[in-house]
DNA sequence: ATTTTGCTTGACAGCGCTGTCATTATGCAG
DNA sequence: CTGCATAATGACAGCGCTGTCAAGCAAAAT
């Protein structure tokens, strides 16, 4: 089957019109300088009264560009965290005429590489943000570098040389909600830590020992247990904790879908939230603010940094100058009820 | 920015190898017929000493194909309905290497058309995916019909003649969830209305209604309330229902983002969950099992539904047959712990 | 008036494929 | 064997655009 009627108008109908050659019509079309401004407004007239939409087949073929770069991700169950990546990537697409193609990964798996070389290769993608973890995958990394297709990496554990790296305050955002919650005189804190393949994971552990310290209560092993930032694990964490005979009184889950696993287990034991346990997420998700009681967390402005990361690899793409190293986004704790 | 080292073999690099035309090696990789195995195997071991992948600009250009496919939704704050139709297309697309690109869209917005104009029209999108309640948008189906853009819907309103149209049983598996209220002895039994442009709010009132009568139960207009899908319209909603002098002993919401609004009013009101009110839900989002109590709720394959019309309308715009009508999908009750 | 400079514009090749059609091999009946 | 149908292969144009480079042209410099 033919493609739709949409495709008939070509470069050559808008140069006949407006009385200039294609090659004008081209430097108009893509905003190239060195047009008078009265031939300009004759080819723009032309454009609009044809409805011209260039060819991006033929476009991608002569310039030897795509116009498109890829979002590869570790596809969760708890989508919110990429819902706000995507969001913010289409829209910095959107502004830029780019096109936007997701590749879905399951981790661990075998053949990574075979799966984004066919990927980067088969759609000519210019290039890649990786969202944690992906940003942390030497393995991928190493092939995008071989392949020369630039990168944006969003909280990688590791800085990325050479490539554009954004960040949010992840550590300092944990050490308030944890003085957050010294404050409240909770003594005995709970930490269930995220996967450690992601950047977060360390830096929220960090945050968290940086406020005992500052308040001179000492760190205790026990206290803090691994999670992978699914529902269930987070679960099993708080399982842990309660078991301990001296349990915390308070649970700093490393996101909220873990924080959710939490309450329900101490659901499960009778406790009452927040009477006596209090339980803290990250991220706010949609999941934070419907489940009861709504949670207390942290907010990180995914959408803006994906939306920064995937605009400033595009500018790079064009060959644009390397901004001055971006700040890290600041995180905002919103307090609900699910702590006393 | 140039493409990257991935893009350097050609057609021709793998024909020379072979020792056989271009067009033969073009033949070969389309899985043309009327090659020769040993030609055939020559060529296929070309392409891999060669490591060769078409360009797909090219292909796009020559072919008058783009091999792309869009999916036009409604940026709901829920993603989870969403990210099954992501997952169910982008596997549909993987396995018959097309493209997918995403449109996401507010509704309601004036310039519709334009913005999806822009997007068929730039991309060469061959055809489109709409769920809910895109299918049910008149200048939408209009649109792709005068540009000729064949389109899939997903579990529409009215179904869209001479196109691909997938259903679940909505009607039925609200039938039979509101029946297992009435068997648990609910008499009154309050119902949350989705927004008026899904196809499935009116299925799951009308299931709702049948099981009513069935029962000889008498359908009392104020026990149904309109909602629009989100958790707010939900809580609202549901406060309306409890304020009733006969307030209902059971809600059943149209989704679950409602059923968890619905949940978190009557909690407010200090009412137990089951034991005062049961509440149930439709979709089973992760939300469902996330909150306490979990939540009764429909599971609806949504991820299977999606990967059917990417499949369908993928083969008819490779000229395949269209297949018999395909059979409504079937839902599951999933029993949790929000009901008694 | 003449040259120089820099801004505008256009002619044309060619990006890597697929469609069309011509040509050559192969098989099979007579 | 010959003749004819059919399968297999190839030659070549052309998809719609951008890159390159040459040419035209007006204003500034000589």
């Amino acid at each position: 089957m033919r493609q739709g009627k949409a495709s008939k108008v070509t470069i050559f109908d808008v140069a006949e019109l407006a009385g200039v050659s294609i090659k004008t019509v081209s430097r108009v079309v893509n905003d190239e300088p060195n047009v008078r401004q009265r031939t300009r407004d004759k080819v723009l007239a032309a454009v609009g009264r044809l409805q011209y939409r260039p060819n991006a087949a033929a476009r991608s073929l002569s310039g030897r560009r795509s116009w498109i770069i890829g979002l590869v991700y570790e596809n969760p169950h708890e989508f919110s965290y990429m819902k706000d990546v995507l969001d913010g990537a289409l829209s910095a697409c959107e502004e830029r005429e780019y096109s936007l193609l997701l590749r879905p990964l399951s981790l661990p798996s075998p053949e990574i590489a075979g799966r984004i070389e066919r990927f980067v290769t088969q759609a000519r993608v210019e290039g890649v943000i990786l969202p944690a973890p992906m940003g942390d995958l030497p393995e991928l990394l190493r092939l995008l570098r071989k392949l020369e297709i630039p990168f944006a990496t969003i909280t990688p554990k590791a800085l990325a040389a050479g490539q554009i790296n954004i960040l949010c305050e992840d550590e300092e955002a944990s050490f308030s909600l944890t003085e957050f919650l010294i404050e409240r005189r909770h003594r005995a804190i709970g930490f269930i830590k995220g996967s450690p393949g992601h950047g977060a994971s360390g830096k929220r552990l960090a945050g968290y020992r940086r406020a005992l310290k500052k308040h001179g209560i000492g760190y205790q092993a026990p206290l803090v247990r691994q999670g992978d930032f699914d529902f269930d694990s987070g679960k099993q964490a708080a399982g842990e904790l309660l078991n301990l005979p001296q349990a915390p009184t308070a649970i700093i889950a490393s996101n909220d879908d873990m924080a959710a696993g939490a309450l329900l287990e101490a659901r499960q034991r009778g406790l009452s939230i927040p009477e006596n346990l209090s339980v803290v997420g990250f991220d706010d998700t949609p999941l934070a603010s419907r489940m009861w009681p709504p949670l207390t967390t942290v907010r990180q402005p995914i959408r803006e940094m994906a939306e920064t990361a995937a605009g400033l690899l595009m500018d790079r793409l064009n060959g644009k100058a390397p901004p001055p190293p971006e700040q890290p986004f600041a995180c905002e704790i919103v307090i609900r009820e699910s702590t006393s």
